[in-house]
RNA sequence: CGGAGAGUAGUGUAAUGGUAGCACGAGUCCUUUGGGAGGAUUUAGUUCGGGUUCGAAUCCCGGCUCUCCGACCA
């Protein structure tokens, strides 16, 4: 891609309407532009940004069997009645000018069910999971933090059906464990966090929780191992010792006695909500009538749980997490592209030649490469690619020669590299 | 939804009752090219509706929008 040809700009001054540090530098950068409170654009760096994160999301899902699919936004109110769930006051709900009745989805267990109920017949047609990545619409009543609590949002949502409990007890440690891998590839740091269900469910869940100033949650977590529980649900409070029996084990009951080993001192800090794991039972089968048939001919609901992933709460995290004075530093997964670029000097015929043969070669080895040709100054040159934060910034002119500058954005080392070492490691 | 604050060229800001100014951006021209360079020139604005006043960006009332705190919430 040729920066002069790219359809946004940057800007050396955040919009005064954005407080929060990621919509600010969202919005310098060009990847997203806020269009009404907590309703924002995805401009074509953001986007691809967003999906490259979906991309993760979407590897890890598929390894566990997820299979992915498309519900509908548009959902009718008898289905959210079914659940019980119509009149919340949670997701926007309005009449059609032809005068159907209808929610916008603002999660999916109502859809995911009433596509269930059409294939799950026998035993023999369980476990199932299946998956989406798609907006949802919520009626906050107050959106607030930038892309982090909007009204219209990414979502990644898993929906499981099992015959008994015992299985969804073991899909939902293997769906814990593979948001852990999400949230490792992406660099985003998490505790895994006992908390309540809110409108999906009575039992106790888990979150997953980035700790970060800029999170709207509080969580109680233990320095010293993995116990963790939102404000919501906690027993104990920072500075008790911690409640966890063993150290190391991940929060899943708080009911155990504390018999105490490790020793820590529970601590207290904000997080952001990135992900959610829910073990729904049989509420939604029942409602939609998710039944099989098992091995003894008797009709049994199938037991639920649904697992969220919030992609573009997440793209938002990562630059509350990751950046500098100077700008944004993408993880490498998530980075919109695999290289910046720069060419310096490019009136020199040579130096342009240059430019154009590495761009051209990376691109053609299918390496994503951000080709800044524009005529303006190295210092701004420098300064955008600092804001846009691209991994790997690649430097070609009249002082490198023929070898190319490379310097990773999160650090300060730089290093002269032929065209063909660069092939090699891209 | 309760409370607080804010709306001035594309962006960021000044003007507090008396000629709406500055910077950046954008356009044209010249110079410049390893950390947002310089000069010349052009462009463009008071959120909307009422009211007070000789006169309103400025004061008053109402609407709309945005931000922040709270409640609620992935």
């Amino acid at each position: 891609m040729l920066q002069s040809e790219l359809f946004t700009k940057t800007r050396k001054e955040a919009p005064k309407d954005e407080e929060a540090i990621n919509a600010q530098l969202l919005a310098r950068g060009g990847f997203a532009r806020k269009m009404s409170a907590g309703v924002y654009t995805y401009l074509p760096l953001g986007f691809r940004v967003l999906q490259k994160i979906a991309q993760v999301v979407r590897e890890e899902m598929n390894a566990i069997g997820g299979e992915e699919l498309l519900f509908p936004a548009l959902i009718a109110r008898e289905h959210w009645e079914k659940s019980k769930r119509w009149g919340l006051r949670v997701g926007y709900e309005f009449k059609s000018p032809a005068g159907d009745e209808v929610g916008l989805g603002w999660t999916h267990e109502e859809a995911s069910a009433f596509a269930a109920a059409q294939f799950i017949e026998s035993y023999k047609d369980l476990p199932r999971a299946v998956y989406q990545i798609q907006n949802k619409f919520r009626a906050e009543a107050r959106a607030k933090s930038g892309l982090l609590r909007g009204r219209e949002f990414l979502m990644k949502d898993l929906y499981s059906f099992h015959a008994d409990k015992a299985d969804l007890d073991l899909y939902y440690q293997k769906v814990i464990a593979a948001y852990k891998k999400v949230f490792v590839r992406l660099n985003v740091p998490v505790r895994l966090t006992e908390a309540g269900g809110g409108a999906f469910t009575d039992e106790y869940t888990h979150e997953f929780q980035a700790l970060s100033p800029a999170g709207e949650d509080t969580v109680y977590y233990c320095p010293k191992c993995d116990w963790s529980q939102n404000e919501e649900v906690a027993k104990v409070k920072d500075g008790e010792r911690c409640p966890a029996s063993t150290a190391g084990e991940p929060a899943s009951s708080a009911n155990e006695p504390a018999s105490s080993v490790c020793g820590g001192t529970v601590a207290i800090a904000r997080g952001i909500e990135v992900g959610n794991v829910f073990k729904l039972g049989t509420r939604y089968s029942e409602a939609f009538g998710v039944q099989f048939t098992d091995q003894t001919g008797s009709k049994k609901p199938a037991v639920m749980g649904s697992y969220g992933i919030g992609v573009s709460r997440l793209l938002a995290t990562l630059v509350e997490l990751h950046h500098d004075e100077r700008g944004i530093i993408w993880p490498k997964e998530a980075s919109p592209f695999a290289v910046h670029l720069l060419v310096l000097g490019a009136e020199d015929t040579a130096v342009e030649a240059r430019g154009r043969k590495v761009y051209d070669s990376l691109t053609k080895r299918g390496v994503e490469v951000l080709y800044d040709d524009r005529a303006v100054s190295a210092g701004e040159k420098f300064g955008d690619a600092d804001l846009l934060g691209i991994s790997l910034r690649a430097v070609v002119s009249a002082k490198t020669g023929d070898k190319i500058e490379l310097k990773r954005r999160d650090s300060k080392e730089v290093k002269l590299v032929t065209l063909e070492e660069a092939m090699e490691m891209l």
